[in-house]
DNA sequence: AAACATAATGAACAGTGTTCATAAAATCAA
DNA sequence: TTGATTTTATGAACACTGTTCATTATGTTT
């Protein structure tokens, strides 16, 4: 049937509207400003309607937290071009680093927010997907570090936590204006001389 | 005058009941569930009272905040008599682990939370005195691991910020239920064994 | 006892997420 | 086309939040 097809296509775009404008309040003024009342103002849309395509607010953020890991992701991938897995890892830690405080909010939402979780646990996944894709990244290229002679006496699994603890911790601490408050240095300079410091231990053979 | 001295210390008193009250919710329940309805009804006393004390939830939540820090803050110090700096730099780690694991919500309030950083930036107190004690205990600590022989070819600064934000990160990871999402695996058990992998990297000489 | 100062109160305000009976629009059936 | 039916959009209303402030109650001083 054409219309239902159409019709069907139309929620969608609809739904992904409300999504989009979501995500523009967001970035800009946190999740604190981003109301259901101004994302249906930004689509001129009444709040009702926000509710017809959305069941929660929870839910808006999931979705959104989940196109932050589609691009995280994506970014990921296209370093799996680099050979030398010391190299990737590197690399990798740099473009999540990068992500992170390129888009505070975003990241914020994915990696430090309780509601993304919430959402998931209220709906029985009690797979998390995306968290799940995108530390097998970091865990399939700790392995073949490993396999190089890297980490030596050290746990595929609690090793891979550590690294990935290890980077989104200065992240985060960046993200929440700990940095400068607490070693009264620039946060930008130090994350990345820190960084080469962390990287500096890890290759360590 | 005795009289204004005495009352000085009956607010004083009702300033640390409401507080202590605040303490109790907040542990239990979390920052969401702390209303100021709820402390009030908890010391049995009515909503404008609490405003009488504190001026804004951010100032409640920034004196429990420095509470958190002054029993961190001990039990930092407690540790100063191991006088083998990689020893000591293990178990302030581990100090700090336990301190976040047992009380998570406190721990949150202190290194993820806004409102604290709110509080002191709104009061133009730039210097966070809570976060740069704590930070000035490791730093020493890893100076005098440096005194010894560690971490060679590494700046103090970015490196201690570097082991700050390792074991933060693992912590945080921990509190906002990313741990076992992503892993697979029991908390508790990994975050040990990642521990155990750090300090196994940082005390490489 | 009267005048004054201090402290406690809770109704009221503006904001939030969320619901749901109603209205409007679109689709289908004749 | 016209009427019946289904689908979609609406915004007032509810329960909650933090916060304010005129009013009341209490305590102190003269």
């Amino acid at each position: 049937m054409g219309t239902a097809e159409r019709k069907a296509k139309e929620k969608e775009e609809l739904k992904a509207l409300i999504l989009g404008a979501a995500k523009k309040l967001f970035a800009e003024k946190g999740i604190e400003e981003t109301t259901i009342r101004s994302i249906a103002k930004e689509i001129e849309y009444s709040v009702g309607t926000v509710y017809v395509y959305y069941k929660d607010k929870t839910e808006i953020l999931h979705d959104l937290h989940q196109q932050g890991f589609a691009q995280l992701g994506g970014e990921f991938r296209a370093l799996f071009h680099v050979s030398d897995p010391m190299e990737r890892l590197k690399a990798l830690g740099r473009i999540y680093m990068r992500f992170a405080l390129e888009n505070t909010q975003m990241y914020d939402l994915m990696f430090n927010m309780k509601a993304p979780m919430d959402f998931i646990k209220a709906n029985e996944e009690h797979h998390w997907k995306e968290g799940n894709a995108t530390f097998d990244a970091l865990r399939k290229t700790v392995q073949e570090c490993m396999d190089h002679g890297y980490f030596k006496g050290h746990q595929l699994e609690p090793l891979s936590f550590a690294i990935w603890g290890s980077v989104h911790g200065m992240c985060s601490l960046y993200i929440r204006d700990r940095v400068k408050a607490a070693t009264g240095q620039e946060p930008d300079p130090l994350m990345n001389e820190a960084y080469e410091d962390l990287m500096l231990m890890f290759s360590k053979k």
